[in-house]
DNA sequence: AGTAGTTATTATAATTATTATCAAATTATT
DNA sequence: AATAATTTGATAATAATTATAATAACTACT
C-alpha cells in the first residue's frame, strides 16, 4: 500500500503536480476499495470518513487528474455514472469487465484476451489501437447457481 | 427503407406498441443517419427539421423503447452523452467501434471478432453473455494518412 | 356516432451528475 | 518573511435526463 502510494507520488512528481493530503486520502480510498467500481460520490463518501473537511470538487478534480496519469481509468457501464477503476501497475491495457444484469455485480477480467483481434484491427482497419473498453453483459457465475440450485 | 419501417412497425405491435407519427418521424432519422452516433438530443433536431412539434420527451422516450425492443443500441463513448445506434437487422450482437482520438470520428466494425474470446469467457468465469460492448480508442487511418504525408 | 378507458404527447419542472468560479488556504520559491 | 503559484472548499452554473400533469389521440364497446 504505502510503496503504490509512494509510486503514485513519484508518477505526480513527474509532471510537477503535488500529492497533497486531500489526493492522498482519495487515493488511499481507491486502493482500499481496488475491487469496486466507485462513482465520484461513492469516493467522496468513503473519504468523509477519514478526512471530513474534503471537499466535492477535490475529489473530482483527483480523480481527473488520477485519470490523465492512467492511474485510474474512467468508465461507464450505462447507468448514468462514470466510475473510476484502478489500473493495474504496468498494466499496458484496461482490464475487462463482465457486469452481471441480475444482481449488478461488476467483476473484472484482467487476462488480455484481445491480442489476436486487435492485430486484426490493426491490419485491417488501418487503426493504431492505443485503448479498449469491453465489457460483456449476461449472467454471472453465481446468479447461474442459484439457478441450477432453485 | 419502408420496408425496414415496416418490421419495426411489427415489432411494436408484438409487444403491443403502437408506431405513432412522432415515433415513426424518429425512426426515419435513425434510418437515414445510420452511419452516425447521435445523441437524444441531435436525433431531437433532426426531427424537428419534418415534425416541428414533436417534445424533447417524447424522443426521449422513443430511443428508451426502441432500446428495449433492441433496434436500436444505447452506447457512451466517455463524453457524457448516451448515443444511439441502429442495430443490424438480426445481428445477434452488438457491433464494435473505433473512436478517434485526434479527429473525434467513430467508425464501425461489423464483424464479430469475438467469437473466440467469448467462449473463453465463457468457460473460464462461467458466465452467461448475452451482449457486450467494445471500443478501441486510437488513431483512425485518416488522421494517419494525414500524418505520414506531414 | 358517442362515451369510457387506455395510451401517448407536450410543455415544463425536477433531478442528477459534472464543471466552473473565486476567495481563502496551502505550499513552494526567492 | 515576502511573493508567487498551486490547490482547495463552497457554491453557482450547466447539461443531460427523468418525472409530472394536463391534454390529445386513439380503441373498444354500445
Amino acid at each position: 500500500m504505502e510503496q503504490r502510494i509512494e509510486r503514485i507520488k513519484k508518477q505526480l512528481h513527474s509532471q510537477s503536480y503535488k500529492l497533497t493530503p486531500q489526493r492522498e486520502a482519495t487515493v488511499r480510498v481507491l486502493l482500499e476499495h481496488e475491487e469496486d467500481h466507485l462513482s465520484a460520490e461513492d469516493v467522496y463518501m468513503l473519504v468523509k470518513e477519514k478526512s471530513p473537511e474534503i471537499g466535492l470538487a477535490t475529489v473530482y478534480r483527483t480523480l481527473e487528474l488520477l485519470n490523465e496519469l492512467k492511474v485510474v481509468d474512467k468508465i461507464n457501464f450505462g447507468d448514468g455514472v462514470s466510475r473510476y477503476d484502478l489500473r493495474q501497475e504496468g498494466a499496458a491495457h484496461f482490464h475487462h469487465h463482465l457486469v452481471c444484469i441480475e444482481c449488478g455485480s461488476v467483476d473484472e477480467i484482467q487476462e488480455d484476451l484481445l491480442e489476436e483481434v486487435e492485430k486484426v484491427v490493426e491490419k485491417e482497419w488501418n487503426f493504431y489501437i492505443k485503448d479498449h473498453r469491453l465489457t460483456f453483459h449476461g449472467i454471472c457465475y453465481r446468479c447461474r447457481d442459484e439457478k441450477t440450485s432453485e
